[in-house]
DNA sequence: CTGAAAGCGCTAACAC
DNA sequence: GTGTTAGCGCTTTCAG
């Protein structure tokens, strides 16, 4: 910097300004001094700004792992929405592990260095909600918490799941499956705190419910088949177990699309014909789903606009003076995607 | 860092050298240094820490995009390992644009504030080597580029390629169609730099060839089919162009995973039987390959041990001093995993 | 509009 | 063994 200074002939506070686009710099010195930027190949020292301005110009992104297509494709999504705002993105990986995830939330694994964190727990729950009061500007993602200290963007997990269920009643389906749900757990937004287990599978389990409520078809729960893991080899293996238990079903609602895939498989080894014979759909949307035998229905929640809002209301608490906004939470729009598994082919 | 030395009634840099182990501390100091520290619950600034020392701690991944599963999975291995040399990792991502990977290699985007980059580039070729000069440590992944000025971890394309195809005619194939790969290309180690395309794809290839030489069958070129993405669709494409041509084939090589699940999705649509009619064998072992039906066949290229590899070569070139040890290729094992495709289940 | 100087939090000489 | 001090490269008052 005091090398360009000098080339240019003026001082060091003048290119520092040149740099910044302070606004009161007469166009000639601008000039030189850019002239003298790019003759010596000078780049500001991104360590020093931090230093200087408190941030780093990185924020984190803290999941269960990117080899879970779901979220390698919300980190993908991240990454670009981030470089939108000319962020970097540091992906930390929890493994879905508890001490994992209060790691990566206390920030004690790269201590003040993330100007902030978006993170998406798996193990932490409505009681652990202290652990995200933290300096760190932290933006919640997914379904495990809710009303804590920070912005929070979910999906409209029950609503969605129940217009996936009308579709399957839609075709003309009633022995829904639905692969993925705890039989017990039907905890929703009105009580929680109350069990832990405020999640995406008890809410999407709840829009399921209210879909048959509507038809006026009573819940059988034979058809709600719990999964440890939500994979391709839980997915089919549920279907397995409903098949040989003697479970009769004409359809089945997958909680996620690994899931559903997994059932695509099983049925399909089974000699099932889908959409014919059990027509399935699944939940995300991930890229996969459209390349399977058959092409899966499933619903869209929305994964680029998550991210673009995610990292929009964090860097929004990361420029926060005080005055602070109270805690927000968005839920982007989502869209049914009916697709060969269901009858249709929408794309 | 003042305030923990007031406390614990030492000098800042006493603190310092607790924090940095040290050696010359004598226990009680260090004892009360430590105490000082959790009681303020200081934590170290790592922009101040990085002004000086020149270091971040965290390296960057350059990959085409974490929607594609190969490099989710391989960001993830890239993420374990470095973690467990205590760096972070940003990724970014160039879409497999030219513009984007030059970016990337220049460190003109995050200037000065990543300590090295692992970087797997897909449009830069041969011809692009000298961008590979750069003060910024880089470790080259893939197979675009041979013999330039960094580190390189590859992967023993051909002759794990070979292996496919040599399994393939153990379990009686003959007409052997291989897609993914341009009919007109074959280049090898031997002459890099005549073409700019020494990649996957011919490096594969030429593995396919000599497995057909070994078994004494002649090369039919109409079963060489191209795919312009390394996707499902593609792999699908080119599986239906291939039957609309009336071409006669008894199994596929697929150059990737994606395009062999591709590949298993057009067959089954087609009510062609796999493996008894048409094998199926992949390439890179991403876990899906193991959930498709049938599950497939393929190649394991060793990815985590790639990324363990990739991290402490990355590393000892950020750490070296002088004495430039010369640019060195490492190729891990691969190992052949025999599925349902292909008439097994090793696993 | 531009310059001089202080200081962000830390580490590394070097002295004690 | 431990303390003092000088910067790392930048931004930012505050003068001019």
């Amino acid at each position: 910097m005091h090398d360009v200074a000098r080339v240019a002939g003026v001082s060091i506070k003048t290119v520092s300004n040149v740099i910044n686009d302070y606004p009161h710099v007469r166009p000639a010195t601008r000039e030189r001094v850019l002239a003298a930027i790019s003759e010596l190949d000078y780049r500001p020292n991104l360590a020093a700004r931090g230093l200087r301005s408190g941030r780093s110009g990185v924020i984190g992104l803290a999941v269960p792992a990117l080899r879970e297509n779901y979220f390698a494709e919300l980190a993908d999504a991240v990454i670009r929405a981030a470089e939108r705002r000319g962020l970097g993105v540091v992906v930390e990986q929890t493994s879905g592990e508890r001490d994992a995830e209060l790691l990566s939330v206390s920030g004690a694994s790269r201590p003040r260095f993330l100007d902030g964190l978006l993170f998406s727990p798996v193990s932490l729950g409505q009681s652990d909600i202290d652990a995200l009061q933290t300096p760190l500007p932290i933006v919640l993602l997914g379904e495990r918490i809710f009303g804590g200290p920070t912005d929070h963007v979910a999906m409209h997990n029950t609503s969605a799941a129940q217009a996936a269920v009308e579709h399957l009643l839609g075709i003309g389906r009633r022995r829904i499956a639905i692969i993925g749900a705890d039989p017990d757990a039907d905890v929703g937004l009105d009580s929680p705190g109350e069990h832990t287990e405020v999640n995406s599978a008890s809410l999407r389990l709840r829009g399921y419910r209210q879909a048959l409520e509507g038809a006026g078809i009573e819940v059988d729960a034979d058809l709600i088949r719990p999964s440890e893991h939500w994979n391709r080899a839980g997915g089919a293996q549920a279907v397995e177990r409903m098949r040989e238990a003697g479970v009769d079903f004409d359809a089945v609602f997958a909680l996620n699309d690994t899931l559903g895939l997994g059932a695509l498989r099983a049925l399909g080894a089974a000699g099932v014909s889908v959409p014919d014979d059990v027509a399935v759909i699944g939940f995300d949307n991930i890229d996969e789903s459209r390349y399977s035998v058959p092409s899966m229905s499933t619903v869209d929640t929305g994964r680029d606009e998550i991210a673009q809002t995610a990292v929009d209301l964090l860097l929004e608490r990361i420029n926060e003076k005080d005055s602070p906004v109270p805690p927000r939470t968005i839920k982007p729009d989502f869209r049914l995607i009916r697709r060969e598994s269901t009858g249709f082919h929408d794309d």
